[in-house]
RNA sequence: GGGCAGGUACCAAAGUGGCCAAAUGGGGCGGGCUGUAAACCCGCAGCGGAAACGCUUCGGAGGUUCGAAUCCUUCCCUGCCCA
């Protein structure tokens, strides 16, 4: 907590705050009795990934500060997708996926807000969406939109050069449209989201100004890159998700303790709850000790999206891995149970790394043997044709590296 | 609906009958240096194969040809202009 006491500070204080529609009305707001505020997630895959976790550690900061939290889950706007800061449109998505996927979307909100219906709420606009008529939802909110003030969107500006398909341009009205009836049935005075949004969410507050002559508010977070540029969230392999089978929580540890150094501090005050004071102290520390500050980083962020002995496997796995400091644990590597047949009349390297997934193929495991970049054991594979047998396989199992990063265990049955 | 320009690998973008598994850039991956960081240097690059070589790929489907990403037909998609 800042000197203020106030969550808008502390939020500002840790970087959550892009852009905001009336800073002094929303310091009061969120400064005084409980308000409600609410943040949409659309459901276009079936887990949310790291970039989410800004929206979603807000909430958690404005909740624990009493304020009531709407998970607004995009049934229904993801049946139209959002054409915001997009440089082309998406493909459309089955409602029966969508349904589904709104579903483990608010299965893992649920891990971070606790829904119990009365401080944190989970709802579907789906719901108000879907029914809605296009006659009388045009007369009744489509006229309150300026096509000229829309074109003129910074949003929109790509898409004008490459196109934009009108079920697209329709986005914008269904989430400020959102925003009224979250207003009418909640009392729901704010709205935040990531800043690509600012347009969809101030059309919202125009939305009730209008109609409703009332005062909302919109809060931006700032969107996230690297200090290395690339987006937040994503590897070259695809999204760091939130879903444990999708992407181990021993992954996401490392995806945390690779952080760049120049971001330690930034992701520090975005993805843990841990004090600013304390946060101050870890990013003050230089050289070899910023790893303690990336474990530090990664073992509350793991702890967040998977809980607390997740996050600690995860964290003595990285010590087996990478002989760092803590409890080693072997067993807690991604492991694989190989015959101790198919081990006695040996396997080629090469399919053997294919085969647990350290490699795509064996095309690519035989191009790292000849740059030297797979290991047994910590030893160097030097050849294209030296058999993995029995004798490779040590007391904790056989260890194989693509890599220095990436290991996997090996287990004889 | 008409005219024009396009659809190539993760992205961008060359290639316009054989020398193309396809230039180049970015990204990626590996090695080196380091701190599981950054920067920098070197290298790799469809799938299978030790290799020879084989197989699949240039929006989809057909066709011409000894041979097609390249030519023809047709369909789908995108942008621009006109209606």
């Amino acid at each position: 907590m800042t000197a203020s006491g106030n969550v808008y500070d502390e939020l500002k204080e840790r970087g959550f705050v892009a852009q905001v529609s009336d800073e002094d009305a929303v310091r009061k707001m969120l400064g005084g009795k409980p308000a409600t505020f609410y943040i949409g997630f659309d459901s276009t895959a079936a887990s949310l990934h790291a970039g989410s976790l800004v929206p979603i550690m807000a909430m958690v900061h404005l909740r624990r500060a009493g304020h009531r939290a709407i998970a607004l889950i995009g049934g229904g706007t993801t049946m139209v997708g959002d054409p915001s800061g997009k440089t082309e449109m998406r493909p459309l998505i089955e409602e029966e996926t969508i349904r589904a996927q709104g579903e483990s979307i608010r299965r893992q909100l649920d891990r971070y807000l606790r829904f119990d219906g009365q401080g944190a709420l989970a709802l579907n606009n789906a719901d108000w969406l879907l029914p809605l008529s296009y006659i009388p939802f045009l007369r009744d909110i489509g006229r309150h939109f300026s096509v000229n003030r829309m074109l003129a969107a910074e949003a929109y500006r790509l898409r004008l050069e490459k196109g934009l398909s009108f079920i697209e341009f329709n986005y914008q009205l269904l989430q400020a449209y959102d925003y009224l009836v979250l207003f009418r049935r909640h009392g729901c005075t704010l709205q935040m989201g990531g800043d690509d949004q600012w347009g969809n969410i101030l059309a919202g507050v125009d939305l009730i100004r209008r109609v409703e002559g009332a005062a909302a508010e919109a809060l931006t977070f700032p969107l996230l890159e690297t200090a290395a540029g690339s987006k937040m969230g994503k590897t070259a392999q695809g999204a760091v998700w939130l879903d444990g089978s999708l992407f181990s929580p021993y992954d996401f540890f490392q995806y945390w303790v690779n952080t760049d150094d120049r971001d330690t501090g930034r992701f520090l005050r975005l993805f843990t709850l841990l004090p600013l004071t304390e946060i101050r102290r870890l990013e003050a520390l230089r050289g070899r000790e910023t790893n303690e500050v990336k474990r530090a980083l990664a073992y509350e962020a793991t702890k967040l999206a998977h809980g607390e002995e997740a996050a600690r496997d995860a964290r003595a796995a990285a010590a087996a891995a990478f002989g760092g400091s803590g409890e080693k644990d072997a067993d807690s590597l991604p492991t694989t149970r190989i015959s101790r047949a198919r081990l006695e009349a040996g396997i080629p390297p090469a399919e053997l790394f294919a085969e647990v997934g350290l490699t795509p193929s064996r095309g690519e495991a035989k191009r790292l043997i000849r740059q030297g970049g797979l290991y047994l054991n910590d030893e160097r594979v030097d050849s294209l044709d030296r058999l993995v047998t029995l004798g490779d396989v040590g007391g904790d199992g056989l260890l194989l590296k693509a890599g220095k990063k990436k290991i996997h265990r090996i287990i004889p049955e």
